[in-house]
DNA sequence: AATCCCCCCAACCGCCTTTAA
DNA sequence: GTTAAAGGCGGTTGGGGGGAT
């Protein structure tokens, strides 16, 4: 079976966006909103397949996106989130809604991933003498070691919470920080599960996360004694 | 000045999931 | 319940820009 690509019609543009090109799609959007691709390229004359439409949209057109060098608290985020999540880029991206899933994956696969490659094997040539491993890492310099044991056990955890809901409740800060309805991951809800060892864990994750937003470390208050 | 090399990122590809008929 | 189409996501690529030689 399968399905032929979209992009594979005849006559479908492909390659980098033209300016005229993005203000057709920007101000079909602004008229229409988003969604329904299927229907962007008949009614907008674009040669474009609906897939490349959307992929315009959400990567690079869409309103409040923030473009430009990650800050240091983005930075941290990224890296601790995708410990926990893996390569899950939308997922981490939905904690940091001005950023695209592209951008973070690009940002990890360029910067990221190097620096912490890098740290890591500074860190084997230490940390034979260190025996509280799992969270020295998370203070300020992020180590193999904290995301090799933090990670497998977050990992778990998020394995354990696969198939959970979006929690229809939001607060207001949450519910800001989700204006693109991109969706909520379930902070709340983590936080209901206290009894697991594992999630608690995860609970601490998340008051991190919280505590980063506000700009507030919270391993290096928890921890760093 | 010319060429090479590396880095970055926008965009594509292919697979999986969801939805609708 | 089945199937096809659309949506969504992560991995990968390729072209452009900039620094090094």
């Amino acid at each position: 079976m399968g399905r032929p690509p979209c992009c594979d019609k005849v006559g479908i543009k492909k390659g980098p966006w033209t300016p005229e090109e993005d203000i057709i799609l920007v101000s079909y959007i602004q008229e229409n909103g988003p969604g329904n691709w299927r229907s962007v390229p008949t009614n907008t004359g674009l040669m474009r397949c609906s897939k490349s439409c959307r992929l315009r949209w959400t990567n690079y057109l869409r309103p409040g996106i923030k473009r430009g060098n990650f800050t240091p608290h983005e930075e941290r985020m990224i890296i601790h989130l995708q410990a926990l999540l893996g390569n899950r880029w939308a997922a981490i991206a939905s904690y940091l809604p001005q950023r695209t899933d592209n951008d973070i994956k690009n940002y990890w696969n360029t910067h990221l991933k190097k620096k912490m490659k890098m740290s890591s094997s500074e860190v084997q040539s230490q940390s034979s003498t260190s025996n509280d491993l799992t969270f020295k890492g998370l203070n300020t310099e992020t180590s193999n070691s904290y995301s090799s044991s933090y990670a497998s056990s977050a990992q778990n955890i998020s394995r354990l919470l696969e198939g959970w809901k979006r929690s229809p409740a939001m607060n207001n800060t949450q519910a800001m920080q989700q204006e693109q309805s991109i969706g909520n991951e379930g902070f709340e809800s983590l936080i209901s599960f206290e009894k697991d060892s594992e999630l608690q864990s995860m609970s601490m994750l998340e008051t991190w996360l919280l505590d980063e937003a506000s700009g507030q470390p919270f391993f290096s208050n928890s921890f760093s004694s």
